[in-house]
DNA sequence: GTCTATAATAGGATAGAC
DNA sequence: GTCTATCCTATTATAGAC
C-alpha cells in the first residue's frame, strides 16, 4: 500500500491537454502549449503520442470523460431520490462553472464539436464518453424503480439537457440555466414516478 | 419591389464564414478558406473586415443567430399548441442534422465554446443570439396562455435542451436524442398548462 | 473594391544527441 | 525517456498595384 505516486510525465501531458482543450477547444490548443503546461518537452509528448495531436486529443477526451463520470457517480449516489440527485448534479455543475469564472464547462463539448465528422478517432471517443454518462444516469433511475425504457430515455434527456444548460450557462455567464434545468428535470422525472 | 439582388461580396464572405465555423469551429476555420469558399480574395475579406478574424467571427455568429431565429419563428408558428410546436422544432433539427450527414448542428455552439472567456466580442454576440432564441420561445409560450414566469423559465430550458440534444445527436450520429428530448419537452410544457 | 505578393509568426512534426 | 534544434507548412495580416 502507500501508493500515491506523483503523476508521471504521460499523465501530466494528458491532464494538461484535457484542461486546455476544455477551455480552448482542440484546434485552439497547440502541442507546444500542452508541453509547456505539463512541464514536459515536445520530445516527450511525441514519445508518448507518436500518433501526434489526434492521438493526444483522443487521450484527452477519454481522460476527461472518465473524470466527469466519476464526478457524476459521486454526486448521483449522494441522494436517494433520483430527481433530487439530478438537481444536485445541475447545482454542482453551476457552482463549478461559476467558481472557475465560467471557463470550465463540459470538458469535451468543444473538442467534440470541432472534430465531429473530421477526426473519427476523437469523434468516437466523445461518443463513448457521452454513452457512459448516460448509462450512469440510467442505472440510477432504474435503481430508483423506474421502468427500463423510461429510465433509458430519461437518462438521454438528462445528459442532453445538462449538456445544453451548461453551454447556455457558460455563454451567458450565469448559473440560472443550469439551476432552472435542474428543477425542470426533477419535475420531468417525478412525472414518471408513478 | 423586384429586389432580389444576388449576394454581394460581403454577404458571401459572411455566409461562408458562418457555415465553415459551424462545421469546424472558429479556430479550425482559416480566413483563406473563407475567402476561397466565398469566391472572394483575401484582400476583399480584409477590406470588409479590417478587424480581422475576430470581426469576421462576430459577423458570422450574428448572421447564424439571425438565420436560426428565422427558422425557429417559422417552425413555432406552424403549430397552435406550444408543446407540439416545440416537438416539431426538435424534429426539424433532427431531420436537418441527418440530411446534412451530421455536419450541420447548432450554427454557433462550436465558435461560442472555443472563444468564451477569450474573445469578448464573439462571446457577446453568441450570448445575444441565445437570448434572442429564448425570447422567441417565451413569446410563443406566453401567447399560448402560460404565465409569464413559467414561460420565461420553460423557454430557457427549451433552448438549453434543444442545444444539448443537438450536440448529443451530432456526436452520436443519431436523431434519437433530439426526438426523445422533443417528447420530454412537450410533456414538461403540458405539465404547466393547467 | 479587387487582386497578388509577401511579411511575420506560429503550427505540427521529426532527427538525433544525450 | 528527455531534450534541443530544425524543417516545413499554414496562419494572420499588410502593402501596394490595378
Amino acid at each position: 500500500m502507500a501508493n500515491t505516486p506523483q503523476p508521471g510525465t504521460r499523465e501530466r501531458i494528458v491532464s494538461a491537454a484535457s484542461l486546455l482543450m476544455q477551455r480552448q477547444g482542440y484546434e485552439g490548443t497547440g502541442i507546444k502549449q500542452v508541453a509547456q503546461e505539463a512541464q514536459a518537452t515536445l520530445g516527450s509528448v511525441y514519445h508518448f503520442f507518436p500518433g501526434g495531436k489526434q492521438a493526444l486529443g483522443v487521450a484527452a477526451v477519454q481522460h476527461a470523460g472518465q473524470e466527469f463520470a466519476d464526478l457524476l457517480s459521486t454526486t448521483l449516489s449522494q441522494e436517494a431520490d433520483p430527481a433530487k440527485a439530478i438537481t444536485a448534479c445541475a447545482r454542482a455543475l453551476a457552482t463549478h462553472l461559476r467558481e472557475s469564472e465560467w471557463t470550465d464547462g463540459c470538458p469535451i463539448s468543444a473538442t467534440a464539436l470541432e472534430t465531429t465528422g473530421r477526426v473519427p478517432d476523437i469523434e468516437q471517443a466523445a461518443a463513448q464518453a457521452f454513452q457512459h454518462w448516460q448509462d450512469l444516469v440510467a442505472d440510477t433511475l432504474r435503481e430508483a424503480g423506474l421502468p427500463n425504457d423510461d429510465a433509458h430515455d430519461l437518462a438521454l434527456t438528462v445528459i442532453s439537457t445538462l449538456e445544453g444548460a451548461e453551454l447556455t450557462a457558460q455563454v451567458s455567464k450565469s448559473e440560472t440555466p443550469l439551476l432552472v434545468a435542474g428543477e425542470h428535470l426533477a419535475r420531468l422525472i417525478n412525472s414518471y414516478k408513478e
